[in-house]
DNA sequence: CGTACATTCAATGACTCCATTGAATGACTG
DNA sequence: CAGTCATTCAATGGAGTCATTGAATGTACG
């Protein structure tokens, strides 16, 4: 229409994608999205939206182009259109924590002592599960573990953790993982561990994240 | 369980950041700030936005944490945040570009036949700098490349690219780059370059994003 | 110390986005 | 082929965004 500027018509693309992950509840859809193929009443659920709306946001971030879908049967399953997906939130996580440091006050209130908390990177999780120097844990729901985890990961829904700590080892370093770099099951995970004695740490990001980065995984 | 989900306040940071970077104006905006600081009147100008329009889009990337500014006299200069905002434009676009090349319009017909116009990488560049096999053209305008440009570089601005053609080599390859890897003056030099029989060919992205990969500058 | 200048603020209508509701589509199941 | 279920559509108010205007800061310079 505006007839010239092929730039700022490839530029409408691309505000079309930033437009498509510029809501908080898609964000956390598209978290969702990336633990693996689901339909639509199962995202709604674990992100308590209502289906109508869920599937509107799903819609939204299909036309984005961060998400693609497909009809099986009766549902229709979402997932992620590819990684590039995760670098785009990566990006938007590494600028929107720092503007939240500026200010801090949601990072320091809830993943206090942070430093302490600081998350393993891939060549340390390889070189551990190599050395059996550490138990790597799935914290999250069994479902989502169903779906999809990291090769040798053993999982224990965060509920349930309480009550299995005696499966778990005492020599050995725990290290406990679950959807993205801020899913906070993995945070209270670490704190219950070091509260009863163990060992414990923190994968530097969730499963959708190490997985693009080649560690191997195990699909349901 | 809880009122405002520390997750879902994160969330909101980090779609603040997308919302920031979600609109054509802004992205156009933000590139030219890549190229270097600048005082609002000289990029609404660049941009052909109104003063106060391109003030309101400029402070709107300053809350989401795209860019920073700072008073020097009676102007006030804005720059880029961080590196990482141009992984998030890296980002958007590989998304992006994804989506229009499904529904290929703008790209096939303003970009013909691409593939002859694929940009050079980071490490083909240094070699051929190193080797002398290449020339390095900025066809920027003056005032950009005054700004910074990659060091090596000629600044030929696209207007001036015909009239100024003797003073180029035929033996070696030329070329060109610009303020993005969607920036039309690279493509249209190499249009015109190889119409009069140089062997030329485009950068795979503008000074910014060379800058950022780590290729040496020459600051103004 | 007042004037000029760069930028920002405030206010305005046109437009788009958000969540909710209830109805419509499409596909399996008996 | 009627019933049921998952998903999408359409319509609704309420909120937010956009570009434009003209006025208000704040800084420098004579």
């Amino acid at each position: 229409m505006t007839q010239p500027s092929p730039k700022l018509e490839l530029f409408a693309a691309f505000a079309a994608v930033a437009k498509a992950a510029a809501h908080p509840r898609r964000l956390d859809l598209l978290e969702h999205v990336a633990q693996g193929e689901r339909p639509v009443d199962a995202l709604a659920a674990v992100s308590g939206l209502s289906v109508a709306n869920a599937s509107q946001h799903l819609q939204q971030m299909r036309r984005g182009g961060l998400v693609l879908s497909r009809r099986d049967g009766k549902r229709v399953l979402y997932r992620l259109s590819s990684e590039r997906v995760l670098d785009l939130l990566g990006a938007l996580r590494a600028i929107g924590e720092r503007n939240v440091a500026d200010a801090r006050q949601t990072l320091a209130e809830y993943f206090s002592n942070r430093d302490s908390m600081d998350g393993l990177s891939v060549v340390e999780l390889t070189r551990g599960l190599k050395n059996k120097s550490i138990v790597l844990l799935d914290v999250r729901p069994e479902s989502e573990f169903a779906l999809g985890h990291l090769r040798g990961a053993t999982n224990i829904p965060l509920q349930q953790l309480a009550r299995k700590l005696r499966t778990l080892p005492r020599k050995q370093q725990i290290v406990a993982y679950c959807r993205g770099p801020y899913c906070v099951l993995a945070f209270e995970a670490v704190a219950l561990l070091r509260e009863r004695g163990f060992t414990a740490r923190r994968l530097g990001g969730g499963y959708p994240e190490f997985a693009a980065a080649g560690v191997p995984v195990v699909l349901g």
